[in-house]
This record gives structure tokens, sequence and C-alpha cells, in this order.
DNA sequence: TATTCACTGGGCAACCTGTTCACCGGTACG
DNA sequence: CGTACCGGTGAACAGGTTGCCCAGTGAATA
């Protein structure tokens, strides 16, 4: 497991021009075709590459505001409530974090008068006994995995077994 | 601001099949080539559609480990924060929140004792007064945009103003 | 009524993709 | 030491797709 440079590369430029092709990317990465092929195939059965899908910005569909919710779960409603969580689509995600049944989840609303629509909907299932949150201002940092990939791809030199 | 039902149909068919092409989009929406074109390039240039790079899995890059932690900030260091904290390639992502001078942080890590080393280097930053983490352990509804597209899309019937 | 706009259907050359092939060099192993 | 394996290279091929242009239609607008 891990990459090395060569796919960070390829990662890196597909990041930055995600419109190129596998042959422009050749050229500028001054190797074979094949090469480039090959090395985005296996990255994707390796996993590393999810996939290419269009990254929505909720924002401009309509949804500026986002929230992050910290829910206090009841004894065993866990799978109830991630069931049911999955149901709103207002709920971008759902994370099960450390510390006595607790759920982090992140919500996206129309504004924040819509917000208390979104957490009423969320928090009034039977399995959630409290919940609390933070209405997220700024995003000095939007996600990002890029100079993860750099780092690691650095790291695996010397490191990496012969790819074998 | 809006999306309609091809609008949204795009957005949905790109995500199930990325590697699909506007030729095939074409037909299997029943429209006409250009017209799909067309709408891709309005979404994107909406900032409806951000961009099409990789999704990058970061565990099997070798961070499996993910984590939140709550940042409270020194008056006035907010923005030293920001920046070195985006200087830091574990950080994944940043939010200031309501709550008197707190964000928001994404890590990851190599493991749990590596998450020590990522929270010893954040932490230890200068503007920051306390700090504590969650680790996350399950993701129950990884981060996703589909289910609010295919609401909004719906919403906007009716309520599209012609679209000119 | 004239204009504007989105969509349609067609056509064109240029390009890229997917795939296959032979060949090369390094590594692992018998 | 020789062989097999693997990843990379460079080339070739047909087929499909892209980017772009155009004229025509219908509906909503001024």
């Amino acid at each position: 497991m891990g990459i090395d440079r060569l796919d960070g590369r390829i990662i890196v430029l597909l990041a930055r021009e995600p419109r190129i092709g596998v042959l422009e990317m050749s050229r500028r990465l001054g190797v074979a075709r094949g090469t480039v092929q090959a090395r985005l195939d296996r990255l994707q059965s390796n996993g590393v590459i999810r996939g290419f899908g269009p990254q929505v910005d909720p924002a401009a569909l309509g949804y500026p505001v986002t929230a992050f919710a910290t829910l206090q779960i009841r004894q065993g409603q866990g799978a109830d409530v991630r069931a049911y969580l999955a149901t709103v689509p207002e709920v971008l995600e759902l994370l099960t974090t450390t510390g006595g049944g607790d759920m982090l989840c992140r919500l996206v609303a129309r504004s924040n008068a819509d917000l208390q629509r979104v957490i009423d909907r969320v928090v009034g299932f039977d399995g959630i006994v409290r919940a609390s949150t933070a209405i997220v201002m700024e995003n000095p940092v939007p996600l990002r995995v890029i100079p993860l990939v750099e780092q690691a791809s650095a790291d695996s030199e010397g490191t990496e077994p012969t790819r074998g």
C-alpha cells in the first residue's frame, strides 16, 4: 500500500486539470501512454482513486448554510439513527466518533431559518437523545487531499518494495 | 440560482458513471448533444459543478485514521492559525464555527499512535489555546451530494423563472 | 410584431481512446 | 548462471468522441 512519485504526479496533475486525457498526461509527465494508463487502472483498483464524480457545491445549489451537529444516541439505537439520517438529503455526511454513542453530522440548509427545519427533522428522530449544533462561518481550508498525496508519494521513496 | 430536472439528471448520471461522455449522456437523457454540452458549461460557470478532480481515499494512501479536532483560538490569532494549519498536509479541512473563536479541523493519520504526532503538530502552534479531539470510528454516510441535487432539482419545478 | 433564447439535428475535421503487439532491462528465483 | 516475470516503451490500428459550426423551430418577452 502506498504510492510512488509517478502516482503522486498523476493524481496532482489530474486534480489540477481534470479534463486532461491520458495521452496529454503522458506527454506532460514524460512517460509512455501505456504507463499512465496502467498506473491509473492500478490506482483505481487499489481504491486510492475512488472515482471522478462531479464536485457539487451545495451553496450554488441553494444551500449556503453548513452546520455540524453532535448527536447523542440512545443505547442500541445507533443502527436506526444511521438508517434514518441516511434518508435526509440535507445530511451530507455522518460519522460515529469516540465518546459514548456520539455521532457527528454534517448538515446544509437554505438559510439560517431553514436550518431550524433541518435540525428539527434530524433530532426529531426517536433514538436521538440530545444534539448540539455549530454553524459553519468560514471555510479557510476546503476539503483537500493533494498535500497528503504529495507527502505520501514523497515518503514512499526508498520504502517502495519494488512494486511486486 | 438553482437547477432544473435536466440539470439534476445530468449531475446524477455523471456521478453514477463519471467516465461517460457528452454524447452518451445525450443519448441516455433523450436530448441533443448540444443541450447537454450547454448545460454542463452553464453548471460549471455557475459554480454548481466545481470540477471533476479525482476522489482520493486517504485510507488507501496509508492514512486510515480520521479525527476531528475542535480548536479554541487566542483572540486575534485566527489568521495565523489558519495560515499555519493550511501548511499541515494531514489537515484535510478547516472550518470556523459559531461559538467564540472556535475552529473545527479534520485530520488524518497513519495510525492511532501517529495521530498523537499530528495533534501535537496542530495544537503545538502558538495561537491555539485548547483542543479536544474525537476519533472517527465509522462513516455510515460518506460525504455525498446526490440526494441534495435530486431534491434541489425537484424543488425547482414551477419555481424556475423560465431560465432567461 | 420583432426579438431573444434554448433546443434540435445535421455535418465536419481533428483528436483521443482502448487495445494489441514486440521489445527491453531489472529483479527474483531455481 | 539462466530463466521467468514484471513494468515500461514505442508503435500501430479502428472506432468513437470532441469541439465547433450552421440553420431551423417554438415559446416567452419586449
